[in-house]
RNA sequence: GGGGUAGUAGUCUAGUUUGGUUUAUGAUUCGUGGUUCGGGACCACGAGGUCGUCGGUUCAAAUCCGACCUACCCCA
C-alpha cells in the first residue's frame, strides 16, 4: 500500500479498506455509498447547504426525470450532453411518445419552470440549490468518487436582471468556494476555461481544479457564467420597472463527490486516509487497553473519557469490539480518524490519558483535568497543518515554462496570446489540456506567447486532466 | 473511439494447458467457547460455493465455443 509508488492501485485499495464506497454492485460507475463514506458526504453536504442558505439561496428539489422536448431547447446543450444521457424509453408494457431522461445536469429541468415563477423585477434574483443525484454515462473506466455514473453532487441556479449582477453572484460564488475548501482543508485554483473547453451553453466557465499526486489535474467543481444564453430559448423574462420584458442572465455553481475524491488523494499516506477533523465521521476515537484483572475497570473509564469528550461537542467513537488494541489502531488509522485517545490501566493509575495524532503520529499524555484544552488545540492543529502540507505540496507541483518541451507532469504555467491557434497547438504538442488563467490573479504579468511569441496577458495553467 | 487480460465462499487463491477420483484446493474472514489485550494473538469446534450471466458443443463442462455484464490495463 505504497500511495507514492502507484497511486491508482493505493485509491482503489484505500476507497475499499476504509469502507468509503462498495463498487460491487452490478452496474458500472454506479457504486454503493457505505456508512462511514456517506456519513462523510453528508457533513460536506452540511456545510453547502449552509453556505448556501446564508447567501440567501433556497433549497428546492427538482424531479429525476426531463423530458425529450424540454432537453433539446438549447442547442449546443444538448450537443454537450447527447452522448453521455440514460434514456427513459418505456413506462411499464408501452414506449413513450415522448422520450425521457435521466437528468445529467438539472438547467433543462428547472428552467421550464422559472420561466412561469418569473414575472417580475421583485422576483429577481432568483438563487435556488439542490443536493441530488445526477446521471452521465461515462465509457471510460470509472474510479469511486472521482469517475461515476451516478454523481451525488449540488448545483445552484440564480437569475439575475442583469449581466451585471450576475457576476456579482459569481464572486459570491468564488467566497462560498473559498469557505467550503477550508473545511476540507484543501488547495485549489479557480481557472477559466478556453472557449472550445467551456460548458456546453454557457458564455464562459470557470473550472475549481486541483492537482493530484499522479500529477494530473481534477476538475472539483465549476461555476458557469450562462448570459442570456438559455433564458432566450426558455423564456425567461421579467418586467422591469420600466415596463420593459427583459431576459435574465443566469448563472450555475456546482461541485460533487470528488471533494471525497480529493481529500482521499491529497491528505492520505501509506497507512490510509487522513480525514480533516470538519468532515470526519468521528474525529476522535477512543480505544481502551484492558489488562488481565482490570477489564471492567478500563472499559468503564473510557466510557466515561468518551461521554466527556462528546459533551464537548465532539464526534467520538467508543471502540469496545472484542480485538486486540493494536488491530484496532489499524483499522482507525486506515479511515483516517484524526485522533486516537488510549486509555489503560497505566493512565488511569495516574489520571491521564494518550493521544495519538494520525496525520503526524505524535503521542502525547494528557491529564485528564487538561482534556479538554489539549484537544482543541490538537484537533485545531491537524486541521491546521494538513492545509500547510497540501497547500506546499501544491505549489511545490506548479511549474513555469518558456517552452512546450520535455514538461514534467506537474501544473504547468506558460504564457499564452489567447489565439484558438496557439492554443490548440499548446494542447496538441504537449498533449495536456489548457485549464486556462488563475482568475484570482490580479495582477497579471506581462509574458510572450510560448508559441507565437507576441505579448501575452493570459498565464495558462497545463495539466492532463484526470 | 480502438485493442488486450481477467471473473472460482465476504476477500485472495489452486484446479482450466490435455473435458471425466478433489467431496472444487489452501489461506484469510465469519460464528461459538476459552486463554489473552500499551501496535495486526492463540487453541478447539463450526459456517460459508447455482465456479460472473445466458446460450451452445458433448455421454460428460469450473475446464471448449459465442454473446453479454463487470473489473483492470494499454493505445488514440
Amino acid at each position: 500500500m505504497k500511495k507514492s509508488e502507484d497511486f491508482g492501485e493505493w485509491y482503489n485499495e484505500i476507497v475499499e479498506l476504509a469502507g468509503l464506497s462498495d463498487k460491487r454492485y452490478p452496474i458500472k460507475g454506479m457504486n454503493v455509498w457505505t456508512p462511514y463514506g456517506w456519513k462523510i458526504m453528508q457533513h460536506i453536504d452540511r456545510y453547502i447547504r449552509h453556505y448556501c442558505d446564508d447567501t440567501d439561496h433556497h433549497e428546492v428539489l427538482f424531479p429525476l426525470l426531463i423530458p425529450e422536448n424540454e432537453f433539446s431547447k438549447e442547442k449546443e446543450h444538448i450537443k454537450g450532453f447527447d452522448a453521455e444521457v440514460f434514456w427513459v424509453t418505456h413506462a411499464g408494457l408501452n414506449p413513450l411518445d415522448v422520450k425521457m431522461l435521466l437528468r445529467p445536469t438539472s438547467e433543462t429541468a428547472m428552467y421550464p419552470m422559472f420561466s412561469v415563477w418569473i414575472r417580475s423585477h421583485a422576483d429577481l434574483p432568483l438563487k435556488i440549490y439542490q443536493i441530488v443525484n445526477v446521471f452521465r454515462y461515462e465509457t471510460k473506466m470509472t474510479r469511486a468518487f472521482i469517475r461515476v455514473r451516478e454523481i451525488h453532487f449540488f448545483e445552484s441556479h440564480t437569475c439575475h436582471a442583469d449581466f451585471e449582477d450576475a457576476e456579482r453572484q459569481i464572486r459570491e460564488n468564488f467566497e462560498i468556494t473559498e469557505k467550503l475548501m477550508r473545511h476540507l482543508c484543501l488547495p485549489y485554483k479557480v481557472l477559466k476555461r478556453t472557449e472550445w473547453d467551456k460548458f456546453p451553453g454557457a458564455c464562459y466557465t470557470v473550472g475549481i481544479d486541483m492537482l493530484l499526486p499522479s500529477g494530473r489535474s481534477l476538475q472539483l467543481g465549476s461555476i458557469h457564467q450562462y448570459k442570456d444564453n438559455f433564458s432566450r430559448p426558455y423564456e425567461i423574462k421579467y418586467e422591469d420597472e420600466k415596463g420593459e420584458h427583459k431576459y435574465v442572465h443566469q448563472t450555475t455553481f456546482g461541485m460533487s463527490e470528488r471533494l471525497i475524491g480529493a481529500v482521499i488523494a491529497v491528505h492520505g499516506d501509506d497507512k490510509g486516509i487522513i480525514m480533516p477533523p470538519d468532515i470526519a465521521p468521528y474525529q476522535i476515537v477512543v480505544v481502551p487497553i484492558p489488562a488481565k484483572g482490570s477489564v471492567e475497570e478500563v472499559y468503564s473509564e473510557a466510557k466515561k473519557l468518551a461521554q466527556e469528550l462528546k459533551n464537548n461537542e465532539f464526534r467520538v467513537h467508543l471502540d469496545l469490539r472484542d480485538v486486540r488494541p493494536g488491530n484496532k489502531f489499524y483499522d482507525w488509522e486506515i479511515k483516517g480518524v484524526p485522533l486516537r485517545v488510549e486509555l489503560g490501566p497505566r493512565d488511569i493509575a495516574n489520571n491521564s490519558c494518550v493521544a495519538v495524532r494520525r496525520d503526524t503520529g505524535e503521542k502525547a499524555t494528557i491529564k485528564r483535568s487538561e482534556l479538554q484544552d489539549r484537544v482543541n488545540t490538537i484537533i485545531a492543529s491537524i486541521s491546521e497543518s494538513l492545509l500547510e502540507k497540501a497547500t506546499k505540496n501544491l505549489e511545490n507541483n506548479i511549474v513555469d515554462a518558456t517552452s512546450l518541451d520535455n514538461l514534467p507532469e506537474k501544473l504547468i504555467r506558460v504564457g499564452w496570446c489567447g489565439s484558438e491557434e496557439c492554443g490548440r497547438k499548446i494542447e496538441t504538442t504537449t498533449d495536456r489540456s489548457i485549464l486556462g488563467n488563475d482568475v484570482s490573479d490580479a495582477s497579471p504579468r506581462k509574458v510572450k506567447c510560448v508559441v507565437c511569441g507576441k505579448d501575452a496577458e493570459n498565464v495558462v495553467h497545463l495539466s492532463k486532466p484526470m
